[in-house]
DNA sequence: CTGAAAGCGCTTACAG
DNA sequence: CTGAAAGCGCTTACAG
């Protein structure tokens, strides 16, 4: 009795059988217009939606998305969050909102999805283990990573390009006159990570220019404390290249408190754009993630698997841009 | 198929009724300790776990709490998000996060909420009607106001004493010498934004102090704005009290812009105690909201009217503490 | 187009 | 303690 009242009810009410006020609400079956309005107005009097958890277990669908999240410090992801809820809301898909206080994303999360038999999962700063991926497989649930990739495995991922993002990145700084940089990583077994630092490595090299590599963990106090590592070695680089923006901030901070002038003495550069970006006490320039074209992609690919599941992999890399502020 | 295999397929791998298989994964049965062990053998063996959907259809219960919010830019959502989750994680609760893109909630919503049958409803930020309440109540499933009260309505609220907390802001700020001060409230039509202007109004004016209250919206964007707005007119007031911390941020931002040194020439006191509060550039003096007891009351209220629905209503109203800082 | 009936995967009286 | 059976609220062939 999802809501005191079920269709039986509803048939006796508009004089039908309980089948034709099934088929009302299901999609896609042929009623007659008569019936149609007999039933409308019957539920409409007595207030009743159909028991989605009955419809599921018929069906054997759900529309439940599983959202896997680890991180909400950094403003990235509540607004990923956002973004896929009402993404999914317009076309009656609920999120199912799974939070993994460790880095790994934890069986009984995977049970937890299992048992509401998810119509799909999204993955985002969570990592995750064969095992993970191969329950989802083995029950035809089609699984996206969000912003990340895995190593030796083949997945369906949807990100920004890493790659192309962070030469343009250095290119930038050199055109700027900086010659010896500091890159600053997230967790270092992050894949996000390890792109953004081949791709401005790279171009480094290239142009035989020295960069160090300081190893942080994407968050703000990470990005505070391993600025004032470096700050305290008392060599200033000419740029810091921060693999995402709330570390980026927490470099910035870490500058001003030693007076340390950006752009003048340093710049800093950071990766997302987020909101506080752009704040004028930070105007951090960064490269901007299309969060709704990512979540556009990845929607659209799980409505795909979920009309016919294909296990199809690949990685979707959208393009992103350059926002440049005051800290270059 | 929850899970391609179903309690009828371990019956038979065990060599037991399909009833007994269900008494050993549902709680509370008699079952003899060797049919428990070839059923959780047998289990194992073939990756059963049990339909949640089937599962509830019987009992008529849900382990989905619906979580409702609008705004993801103020940090203090997504980590009361990630508190719930965690919490109800523990007894075996899910989260479907419902995320509202107007102030209220709509109708679609709450029929999403009742289609899956939901075992309780918390509301944080998001504004709702008579309708919505009804129709919770109906269908006896407990619902919490989180850090907001509805007015001339009776429900479960748990909150910040926030007439005590801005009561003492403004002793506090007395006491530091402010003489007339500025009340930033975020939308009107919010209890805390009334509440805190109630106690710190209260307080001025036994004291026969003035205060000015402009009117903004709980964002950085509006406090930003809102400072601005007062800077123009030329009189620096001695304090700003300002009704949430992501809009203290944007009001201290506005001020650094203008070269108005705090606390020389004037004070900034917010309320939430959200991380970036706590940040060097900020380090702004604030009401810490306590997230993790006030979840927890909140939990403790919906476990309850789960186990037995009565439809208390009430006001928790949590203390919660000054947090001194460099603004003041 | 429509109704009667089977069945999705469970829980839960009811006997034994 | 255990099995057979009914039933939760739906969808969906199957006839008509």
């Amino acid at each position: 009795m999802s809501n005191g009242v079920n269709a039986r009810d509803v048939a006796k009410l508009a004089g039908v059988s309980q089948s034709s006020v099934s088929r009302v609400f299901f999609g896609g079956a042929s009623v007659s217009e008569k019936t149609r309005q007999k039933v409308l107005a019957a539920a409409e009097e007595l207030g009743y939606s159909p028991n989605e958890f009955a419809r599921s277990l018929i069906t054997n669908k759900t529309r439940i998305i599983g959202l896997v999240m680890k991180g909400v410090k950094n403003p990235f992801y509540p607004l990923v969050l956002k973004e896929f809820t009402t993404h999914f809301k317009k076309i009656g898909y609920s999120i199912l909102f799974v939070h993994t206080n460790n880095d790994e994303i934890q069986k009984e999360d995977v049970v937890t999805l299992l048992n509401y038999n998810v119509a799909g999962v999204i993955i985002t700063d969570a990592t995750l283990s064969l095992k993970v991926t191969e329950d989802l497989k083995k029950n035809n649930i089609p699984l996206v990573l969000f912003n990340r990739k895995v190593e030796g495995q083949e997945f369906f991922t949807v990100g920004t390009n890493n790659l192309a993002a962070s030469r343009k990145i250095a290119e930038y700084l050199i055109q700027k006159g900086c010659s010896d940089m500091v890159y600053i990583s997230g967790e270092r077994n992050t894949s996000t990570s390890i792109e953004r630092e081949e791709g401005f490595s790279e171009v480094l090299e290239k142009n035989q220019l020295p960069f160090q590599r300081y190893d942080s963990d994407y968050s703000y106090e990470g990005g505070y404390r391993t600025a004032k590592t470096v700050i305290h070695k008392g060599k200033i680089p000419s740029a810091f290249f921060v693999a995402n923006d709330i570390m980026a901030l927490g470099v910035l901070d870490a500058l001003r408190e030693n007076s340390i002038n950006v752009p003048a003495d340093t710049k800093v550069v950071g990766f997302d754009n987020i909101d506080m970006a752009g704040w004028p006490v930070y105007n951090l320039t960064t490269w901007e993630q299309p969060i709704s074209e990512m979540v556009e992609e990845t929607v659209k690919y799980i409505l795909a698997e979920i009309e016919e599941y294909t296990g199809t992999t690949g990685n979707i890399e959208i393009k992103g841009q350059l926002i440049e502020r005051k800290t270059t």
